[in-house]
RNA sequence: GGUCCCAUCGUCUAGCGGUCCAGGACAUAGCCCUCUCAAGGCUAAGACACGGGUUCGAUUCCCGUUGGGACUACCA
């Protein structure tokens, strides 16, 4: 049996938890799952100035939402310096690095010299040997890379992949002012947190034989590496604010739910057949590195609109209550001293669900049902509420006030009754008094409608349009 | 520039030498259903980047070309 599988997410906390970042965490996360392994959340903050505690919120916020939970962890660089210094002075005393006196400036113009003399910026590795250091100068300290040779690196979707040594430099471990480099933490860490697999972008597959390197140096086997393939935007180039809304959270204030998010992104390099739609517990269940694609994916926001909708079809209205809620509110159509009658929100929903993308629409349309007068569109007003359909107005209304129990049903009969009387079709009537009671030519069945906006709004509403045709003839 | 990765409909993808005049999904168009809008059903259009090999046979294997992407920092 082979060991505990132990995966681990490792954002920096530059920005905020975005589309790809996120379909990373859920890959390890269901790698994770399936092997009944832990998923382990470290923050790779060792950039101190691009660092802030506020990114950390937002990237745990938005897992949060994601319902992605780790099992160990937030674990933050910066907060295990020593670990990285005592790793570095290992590396020093078993001379496989050594302290570089070069200064910035210094570097940045032979690099600059060198690529326009088209040789490789790399280090020259002048530090190596230095018998007498500079006075007064900070040194940082450098790996020493194997001149010669290769390093393959076995990538459990990307196949084997070879580097020659030679390409490889003598990369900064530790900056002058003491601080460890990502290229080093990384390994450091994954050795410390006992990491069996990394999964992780492929931007990230050129760093891989440098840590291979540091693996070696410290006598340690390599863990396993996935890299996965980029998310591009539309345009093919890296997502980027320039496409719109990277961050996860932005998807849930545009009203998208995690799970149909979640579905969308394991679809972007993953498959399982001709499956489009998975729950949680299926992906679990189903994931497998083996069948992740190796080629970058464009992020295609009207399929995650379709996978939205999907989703919010077939929920349990009474889940989506909790939902909506929020929206109500900042949407300004109840409130804070609204009290939710939970069973009628219910119903309400019931009847949009099916045609609401996202929660956003759905609470927009949630507008004509809780408010107490509707505006009427001009364009709607003009065609449906005037002199040719005012005496069905009045007929409707006449009706409906003395209908007792006033449900779909009851409602029905009504409708069915007036059509016979006055021998025209349901659309003649029904169209007007959806625009009285909806303000617009767009809503649910108009029996259900009625229903759910109620017997006196119903009346009111009757009766304020019929008043406005009364006016306007005047 | 150097190194590395990638390449099937507009997009996500199935395909792991014959099952493919290439299948599914989103989007698009048309039709049906219908009280509006959706949903649903049916149909249409739409792809193996190119050139060489290997093979009896290539979408599938190999090599080039082209195109895209990543890395090349005292960023991660």
């Amino acid at each position: 049996m082979s060991k505990e599988v132990r995966v681990r997410f490792a954002p920096s906390p530059t920005g905020y938890l975005h589309i790809g970042g996120a379909r990373t965490a859920l890959f390890n996360y269901l790698y994770a799952r399936k092997h009944k392994g832990t998923f382990i959340l470290r923050i790779e903050d060792t950039d101190r100035s691009r660092s802030t505690d506020e990114f950390i919120d937002a990237i745990i916020d938005g897992m949060k939402w994601l319902n992605l939970s780790h099992d160990e962890g937030p674990f933050r660089q910066t907060d295990r310096t020593d670990i990285y210094n005592k790793y570095a002075m290992d590396m020093l005393e078993k001379g496989k690095a050594y302290y570089c006196y070069c200064e910035p400036d210094e570097l940045e113009m032979r690099r600059k010299e060198a690529i326009k003399h088209g040789k490789p910026p790399k280090y020259d590795g002048r530090c190596r040997d230095i018998k007498t250091p500079p006075i007064g100068i900070k040194p940082t300290i450098r790996f020493k890379m194997p001149e010669h040779g290769q390093t393959v690196v076995d990538d459990l979707i990307k196949g084997s992949v070879d580097f020659d040594n030679s390409v490889l430099d003598d990369f900064i471990i530790m900056r002058s002012d003491g601080s460890p480099t990502y290229n080093f933490v990384v390994v450091c860490d994954d050795i410390d947190m006992g990491i069996t697999h990394i999964i992780r972008g492929d931007d990230h597959l050129n760093n891989t034989p440098k840590q291979m390197q540091i693996y070696k140096a410290f006598g340690k086997a390599a863990p396993a590496f996935a890299h996965l393939p980029m998310i591009l935007g539309s345009d093919k180039t890296r997502l980027s604010k320039r496409h719109g809304a990277t961050s996860v959270l932005a998807y849930k204030d545009m009203g998208y739910l995690p799970e149909a998010l979640l579905n969308y992104l394991v679809r972007l390099g993953w498959s399982f057949g001709d499956q489009e739609v998975f729950s949680i517990e299926e992906l679990t269940e189903k994931f497998s590195l083996a069948s992740v694609g190796k080629s970058s994916a464009v992020f295609n926001p009207e399929k995650l609109l379709w996978l939205n909708s999907e989703y919010i079809k077939n929920s349990d209205p009474a889940r989506l209550v909790s939902y909506v809620k929020p929206f109500l509110l900042s949407m300004k159509i109840v409130d804070e001293t609204y009290v939710f009658d939970e069973g009628w929100l219910t119903q309400a929903i019931a009847t949009l669900q099916e045609r609401s993308r996202t929660l956003l629409e759905l609470s927009n349309s949630l507008r004509y049902y809780i408010a107490d007068t509707v505006e009427i569109d001009e364009k709607a007003g003009k065609k449906f509420i005037n002199q040719e359909t005012k005496p069905f107005l009045t007929a409707v209304a006449d009706k409906l006030k003395c209908v007792e129990s006033f449900c779909a049903k009851e409602i029905e009969g009504v409708f069915l009754s007036l059509m016979s009387e006055h021998n025209v079709a349901l659309g003649k009537i029904a169209q007007p008094v959806r625009v009285a009671i909806t303000g617009n030519t767009v809503s649910p069945g108009i029996y259900e409608v009625l229903d759910i906006v109620g017997k006196e709004k119903s009346l009111k509403r009757l009766k304020s349009a019929i008043e406005s045709i009364s006016n306007t003839a005047l």
